[in-house]
DNA sequence: CTACTGTAGATTGGATCCAGTTGGCCTGTC
DNA sequence: GACAGGCCAACTGGATCCAATCTACAGTAG
């Protein structure tokens, strides 16, 4: 029911991102690279020196990466990197096999072939950085993946949860990769995931919920 | 080790919140007081001079805000807050049900008496805000109720983003407090679901469920 | 030797200042 | 009279400056 949106997204919407949504995503990939470690403090001025700019963008980073639960705040003590404790990863994992599933199983009886040609595009992508070892580009691709079996749910605050939670499992997904040779299981289990929904074959739900709690048990944790 | 540590954890940590964070507080509860509906702009230079403080606590505060899916920030053109159609307002309510449902089944078998008491706590309250017709005072307390029930799972993660869906949902909710006589009923519901927590009867997740989905399908919208 | 205290350095919190962008209004021209 | 283009006010984005707070260390008293 599109009404023609004002919405200039016409070409390339020249990618216009301030400098704090920027630092963010920088500062975020850090964290996840491991870079930042459990309690390691992010110390505002270390950052606006090593990026050139002052020390404002960075604190209006902080405090987004604080919203997606990747550091936490005190008042005059400074930003400190969250722990990732294994009941942490679990209970995340938990929600994960929770919410997709569901979303899954609304998704499922309106999704198309232009759904399933978007998943395989991601597939085939996913497949690329996987031989490349590239663990950065596999995490987003995984959760690019995913979200395009959702997407025919039409449930966007449910995305919106999701990618939240996916943003934090990704600190433990990147360690996985190197640590364990599950990656390539998980990428035939993708296939077979991809022609089950394509199908519409309700089965996809349950095999789903198998795909993300085999995911959460195979380290037991991201650091000691 | 030291032992003789000054440890202010005493009682009361003076509860030392920064200005961002006050005035985070402060908007969030006139946007969840309808003084700023749908698409109204939130005017950074405006609310420095409200409160008397300079603008840069104030962008502070829209970020938090931002994150908690209060308001929208487009670069260059300020804050708007976001929308509250009903197919969210709807949707909403179904991750209620799917997630409060999933975590107080966890919580059954660990809910004791201490528990039970918190929770009673809070239903007195409850009830003495919805005499004084306090709205505010009654969406904070509702959810402080249903959390407290859910405590005993141990999920913190969970709690966590129900928080997040349980502030967007307020906005709803105090709507619904002064458009129906529905809140009697819910008072009745809270009583009942607390009965069944105590004696950990299972049926309390059904009837948790049916009392979330309820409370959705009252008014249409919350705003035309 | 131990425990408290005071001070200095580092770091964050907040205010003020300057630059860049947006959007509306106004004028000039066809 | 209508539209294009430029100008101006309002607002946001970013930088710099000052104040408040925390931490660590050293000095001193018991």
């Amino acid at each position: 029911m599109k009404v023609t949106t004002r919405e200039a997204r016409s070409v390339n919407p020249i990618a216009r991102q301030s400098l704090p949504d920027a630092i963010a995503v920088e500062l975020r990939e850090r964290i996840l690279n491991g870079e930042f470690k459990d309690g390691d403090p992010i110390v505002q001025e270390a950052i606006a020196e090593e990026y050139e700019v002052s020390r404002m963008p960075v604190r209006e980073a902080l405090r987004q990466l604080e919203g997606q639960g990747l550091v936490a705040l005190k008042t005059h003590k400074g930003a400190i990197v969250t722990s990732m404790k294994k009941e942490k990863v679990s209970e995340l994992f938990d929600l994960r096999a929770l919410l997709e599933c569901d979303i899954l199983a609304r998704a499922l009886p309106h999704f198309g072939p232009s759904d399933a040609a978007a998943a395989q595009d991601f597939l085939n992508q996913l497949e690329g950085a996987y031989q490349r070892r590239d663990t950065a580009e596999w995490g987003k691709l995984n959760w690019q993946f995913h979200r395009s079996l959702y997407l025919p749910a039409n449930r966007p605050e449910t995305l919106s949860v999701l990618e939240g939670i996916n943003i934090q499992v990704e600190r433990f997904i990147r360690v996985q990769l190197v640590m364990t040779g599950a990656v390539a299981a998980a990428e035939r289990e993708h296939r077979d995931l991809l022609s089950l929904c394509t199908e519409r074959n309700p089965t996809a739900v349950d095999y789903l919920r198998k795909h993300i709690l085999d995911a959460a048990k195979l380290p037991s944790s991201i650091s000691a």
